[in-house]
DNA sequence: CCCGCAATTGAATTTCATTTTCAAGATGCC
DNA sequence: GGCATCTTGAAAATGAAATTCAATTGCGGG
């Protein structure tokens, strides 16, 4: 199911949706493949949803656009928005994969409430900071990382 | 494949073992389970070995000293060892599970990486911090994050 | 020491998300 | 418009994780 989530950024805008949609396309050509509806209309459904989305999910939202979409569409579009940066994938610990928007986001992090799966989005300039130290540390070119902290929200606590 | 690591812990000793077992043998009881040799056996290659390991590879380890056990119990195994605190699932982003000692081990980090999947282990006391200044702020009962980083070791950036 | 209940074991099966296959249908370059 | 190539979506395959079940084993009480 779609869960509850906190976090403080404003809601997507018809101007970035086509913005967007121009990067798909500049990507697309690029790697010499075709623009096509399908995929146009799983990145609108995709950017009008302010979820953590599993494919599962996605295709669903997609299906009230066009009912003839498949899951199979959805799970290869979602791999081709991750590609040219729109999406990213985020793993909560429960086996599913999720992707988020990525596109005009600041770097953020997730915490997950282990009873409901409700999560809080923040920031941390200094997580950015210790992926660059480590790195240089131990010789590795860093490329991302992920940092999701784990526990019980206010409301499950009290039951 | 078992991969190459990093990190700066001593090697496991005889007495560590006792006492792993000692908690194992302690929690068996509380939660009304019992003791065998199979649950033994797991717990003694699970503590011989310093890799992340996951079913698959720890079930492999196990056959050397008693082929006779099968891969279910040392699923089920993990899962045991998981909950009296001796093991913790770490996730890579590979989608397999993978476990790793948590018995006397100072909190620490992983970075990988993403063409080896070889690993380095840092330790950042910073991070720590982070996870309770958040919780306290969102109103979260935190208990645990995982922090990981990605990207290239040197010798793949030379290749 | 032994009985019997309850837990354990491991092979086999099931589950479930993900990934691949393939034949029919679009797309877009010429 | 023609044609090579990519796309689509249903169905099948995959693979890790989880469950089932009948035979076996541990262990507390007598």
């Amino acid at each position: 199911m779609l869960q509850k989530r906190i976090d403080d950024q404003p809601s997507i805008s018809r101007e970035m949706i086509r913005e967007a949609q121009g990067i798909l396309h500049q990507h697309l050509k690029r790697v010499g493949l075709k623009q096509t509806a399908q995929r146009d209309t799983i990145l609108r459904s995709f950017l009008e949803t302010r979820d953590h989305l599993s494919t599962d999910e996605l295709h669903r939202l997609v299906q009230k656009q066009d009912p003839g979409i498949g899951y199979t569409t959805v799970y290869r579009t979602l791999k081709l928005l991750a590609e040219c940066g729109l999406a990213s994938e985020v793993a909560f610990h429960d086996g599913i994969a999720r992707y988020e928007h990525q596109y005009n986001r600041r770097s953020h992090h997730h915490m997950v409430c282990t009873e409901c799966g409700s999560s809080v989005e923040f920031f941390s300039r200094e997580v950015d900071q210790i992926e660059l130290e480590i790195g240089r540390r131990h010789n590795y070119t860093t490329t991302r990382h992920t940092f999701q902290i784990y526990g019980l929200c206010e409301e499950c606590r009290k039951a």
